[in-house]
DNA sequence: TTGTAGGCGTTATCAC
DNA sequence: GTGATAACGCCTACAA
């Protein structure tokens, strides 16, 4: 490994004219400069990752962790994350697993943002202590070395909820996330609030696990007790993904016996038969804002914690229900 | 930030039997070893990966490289990938986009997968001169250093093109992916080559992208020169998706007028009316191999290129040609 | 403008 | 079994 040792040997130079020569600094000569920039390239001379940051303190880079590798909302997220982080001159780094936790405490990555079960709040709050900054999107956390960027789930939910009692559904299922899951919680708890607050409306909350599976046993279920037209708000698209493909399968159709709302827009409804209606939000710009609070909060700005705001898209998933027909005539 | 030295003076022993002491060294008494894991404990000691990783040189970090973080292909793929490095005590960390590629070089990563277009082959042949071990997922290359993991294109595309003359079609267009991209290249190949070894067979073949908007403007391609059914092999699935959709919207029919087979067998395949036809194979096997290689090659064992097996999964997305149902009838 | 020297936190080679 | 001590490659006062 060639290293500033040598371009000094044989630049006939010390080293600290070399490191200051390839840092750009003014202190050098232009002619002392060129010179060892030269010799550097000559040599394929190539800077120290472990080396500088073991110096600096720093290593310019920063991990986003998630709890694994699948899921259709990562693609553009992590797509507006490494936009801002380049811009800035940051490197991203995916992570996945508990194994790699040990990245932010060992200072390989200059702080994270946090889309992972893997981590629980304590240990969060123990690397924030320990001056390590964080980006939350999956969790409420206080914490100076913490910031929030959180999807507006309440409102979300809300629009949703509504949504279905507009169209005049009295029965809704809830398929949940897993048990635990933040956003779930919050998705619900706005349902609740929604329904309850209506006139005549029942709700009945399924638990799922934000899997295509959990859409698949919710629709078992549903299908088992059907007596007529339900409504079912699915907390993400992937289980309403999976509960219209199990639907798929009866003789009952989506939006029809069956009207289904999903949450996230993620590309694949799309490309549903019927259209999904679903709930919308910018995943790039999720993603870009964390890494700007995450970069603020490095460079010790004061930064507020932020929120994603969502819309309605409606689809055919979701028709009339029968008694507002009969009512609303 | 506590270092061995902190822990040291405090168990009022050397920094090296600190550093015996936690690295679990038999050389250390026990007493002293959990007097000073104790005191290690007690301070909240994490070690710094910077300072382990300049003295060891190495890191125990694998780094895959992807062109971006899109793509259906990839979750399954990393989930092998993690598999085997975790069992094998390497972390894992995903990057994307030029700025990243530093990892590398710098000796940040002991080694790289790449399924990355923005890697040129001479700047991986570079690394690999400079004794840094890589695994191509996306191109041939040939150096000590460097190990194939590829799929068995030219097998899948003939698959695919032997399907589609057995169903009795004579006029195949085929879409291909982006200029330059090894697997189209690869895959055109081979449909040439069962294509003009049939019988009266024509093939047209129109640039792609490997993205849905490929698909779409073939599919706008097609339905103008439209005089009666014809095959197309989408040589991904991600266009062939494009394209259904854009053929749903006129009167032409999928499995009717048009004939569709795509390659990759991603999730959402699964989920389209009708079934699209295509090419699978195990990403998550893919990924594994390929972690298993790159660690062998750290290792400095002598390994053979891989292949990955692909089979043929059939689709109503393809219907019989109508010459063959004269034919055969 | 350039050189000297100390140190970042570890590991590892010596002595003792 | 334990303790000095010298690296690893780089940065940065401070001195010249």
């Amino acid at each position: 490994m060639v290293s500033i040792k040598d371009i000094a040997k044989k630049a006939g130079v010390s080293i600290s004219t070399v490191s200051y020569a390839l840092n750009g600094s003014s202190k050098v000569t232009d002619e002392t400069s060129s010179k060892i920039l030269a010799i550097a390239r000559e040599l394929n001379y190539i800077p120290n990752a472990a080396a500088r940051t073991l110096k600096k303190r720093e290593s310019k880079i920063l991990g986003v962790f998630l709890t694994d590798f699948k899921g259709d909302v990562y693609g553009e997220l992590l797509g507006g994350m490494k936009e801002v982080c380049n811009a800035q001159g940051y490197d991203l780094i995916v992570c996945s697993g508990k194994q790699s936790h040990r990245m932010l405490p060992e200072r390989m990555i200059d702080g994270a943002v946090i889309l992972d079960q893997t981590f629980t709040s304590e240990e969060l709050l123990t690397y924030a202590d320990r001056n390590h900054k964080i980006v939350v999107l999956d969790r409420e956390l206080d914490h100076p070395n913490i910031n929030q960027v959180l999807l507006d789930n309440k409102a979300g939910a809300t629009l949703a909820t509504e949504y279905l009692v507009e169209q005049g559904h009295k029965k809704i299922y809830v398929v949940t996330g897993p048990a635990g899951s933040f956003d779930s919680i919050q998705r619900m708890k706005a349902v609740k609030l929604v329904a309850d607050r209506a006139d005549d409306v029942e709700w009945i909350e399924i638990a799922g696990d934000f899997k295509k599976s959990g859409g698949e046993h919710a629709a078992e279920q549903i299908v088992r007790e059907y007596k007529g037209p339900v409504a079912v708000f699915c907390l993400n698209d992937e289980m309403a993904i999976g509960l219209c493909n199990r639907i798929a399968e009866t003789d009952l159709r989506i939006g029809d016996h069956i009207h289904v709302i999903g949450f996230d827009n993620i590309e694949l409804t799309r490309y549903m038969q019927p259209r999904l209606a679903t709930i919308d939000y910018s995943k790039h710009k999720w993603g870009a804002l964390a890494s700007e609070q995450l970069i603020k909060i490095i460079a010790g700005e004061k930064v507020e914690h932020e929120r994603i705001y969502v819309t309605l898209v409606e689809g055919e998933s979701v028709g009339k229900g029968v008694k507002s027909i009969v009512t609303r005539g």
